[in-house]
DNA sequence: TGTACATCAGTGAACGCGCGTTCACTGATGTAC
DNA sequence: TGTACATCAGTGAACGCGCGTTCACTGATGTAC
């Protein structure tokens, strides 16, 4: 008994066996691996059970085929970030378009939930994307992370409050950046704190108040409250969302 | 050559000869290790280096050591953590005595100012208290989190502000909930996001917006806004602060 | 005063585990002659 | 039509690492007789 073999990194142990792909159709299991990846991002915890052995044991196949497909654990994750990435962006520019024509801050608030119904929907990939800091991310691929998207497209939501006559009661850009935090601590929060009930839809709810607090209603007598004041933090605030994605974020705010 | 002894648990390796201490001083080495710990948190990304053999070697110990004093890994955490937990309240408590006598906004502010100066000047605790999810929160010592006393202490200050004539503009409990959160959500985007320059003192800024969007000036006129009506939404979410501690955090409430 | 013994504060080596990754291989399927 | 060969899709076993934790030990210091 010189070393026991006892684990495998062998594929079917754990998993259900899975039969190899026909001859030309490698491609197959690429998109398997993915699909295994959101799987196990599916429930909150998966990013501590997100390793290459529980990934392949998810796709019924043995642990080095998935450097067929990937370089590395990192290429792996990202790859499977990016079409969330894209899903979240999305949402938000769906719930933009299919608002067309009704009031600013209803326009807002589309965007809010969609932000928070992806959050929802999606746990395990929020904590990824926003909870947990990525190598991928610092290793120069920082204009695509959908930080730019969020931000922009908040900002572009807040200025066109101001522009139908709302008065946010902050500068724009600070009220941009300080509504996405708030959403982003309300979804954190309500993932890391210990309670017993989860809030559930409570997190739209709160996010709601959150925007009525940012835009409040037009005073009733017809007058128009003064615009908030530009800040030093306000101005601060606009470099730091215009630096978010670099170029990009700066075409993108400069497109809408 | 039956097997290679390279790298051992052993004390010194890598830190600093520590002397033994003398016969009677064995506590000496627990207060050197929880000192170890805070060491080690005091960096951002700490928490992922916080190994029971990166303590030893920061103490200048072998690894066995520290089971001389705590049992486990989650133990020694735990103790740790409680210290700061009780600063955070303490910061927080004092906030509210030094500012007697002032504004009830500016108490407020003072408040949140503490928590976010703790929050700044203690990074990985932070993380550690409210974005890391803590095994030994969730055994039975839930009701000794510090989420009881920030929420506590938040609400009441709110609670204080509609008393002297403010109107927030949200119920006062869900008041507590989005600022508590928005606090958050800025701190931890402030660790997560990639940014060249750090946000430092905006944070600070950035609070007090939320504040003022929170609890607006009285209107000049002399009139009285109506205070915000209850909702479902802050039904729910003063059950949810009242439960976090449980029935500690119901006589925090109850005794302010 | 000398010595056997108990206690204390710690250590070195190892256990078993899971991790990312590498490497030489296998066995089915197609293709060239 | 048969067969040697190339390609493809994947595998089993292992490497080296770091982790939390255990266990038998060591060596200095005090204490009882």
């Amino acid at each position: 008994m010189a070393r026991q073999s006892a684990r495998s990194t062998g594929g079917s142990a754990a998993g259900v066996a899975r039969p190899r792909s026909a001859r030309g159709e490698g491609e197959q299991l690429r998109r398997e691996i993915l699909a295994a990846v959101n799987r196990l991002l599916d429930h909150w915890g998966g990013i501590e059970k997100l390793t290459m052995r529980a990934v392949a044991r998810e796709v019924g196949v043995a642990a080095p085929s998935i450097y067929l497909h990937f370089s590395d654990k990192a290429e792996l994750v990202w790859a499977a970030l990016e079409n969330k990435y894209a899903d979240l962006a999305a949402r938000m520019n769906a719930a933009d378009t299919t608002t067309d024509g009704q009031d600013a801050r209803e326009r807002l608030r589309a965007q809010v939930h969609a932000y928070c119904r992806f959050a929802l929907d999606n746990p395990g990939h929020y904590r990824l994307l926003f909870e947990v800091p990525q190598p991928a991310v610092a290793e120069g691929r920082i204009n695509r992370h959908p930080s730019r998207h969020v931000s922009a497209s908040l900002r572009s939501a807040l200025a066109r409050c101001l522009d139908e006559g709302f008065t946010p009661s902050l500068p724009v850009e600070q009220a941009a950046l300080t509504l996405w935090s708030g959403l982003h601590g309300n979804i954190a929060m309500n993932h890391a704190l210990p309670q017993s009930a989860p809030m559930g839809d409570l997190i739209l709810q709160v996010a709601d108040g959150l925007v009525d607090s940012l835009v409040p209603d037009p005073p009733t007598d017809g007058t128009t409250r003064p615009a908030a004041a530009e800040t030093a933090a306000s101005r601060r605030i606009r470099a730091i969302l215009a630096g978010l994605g670099d170029q990009d974020a700066r075409e993108d705010i400069n497109s809408e």
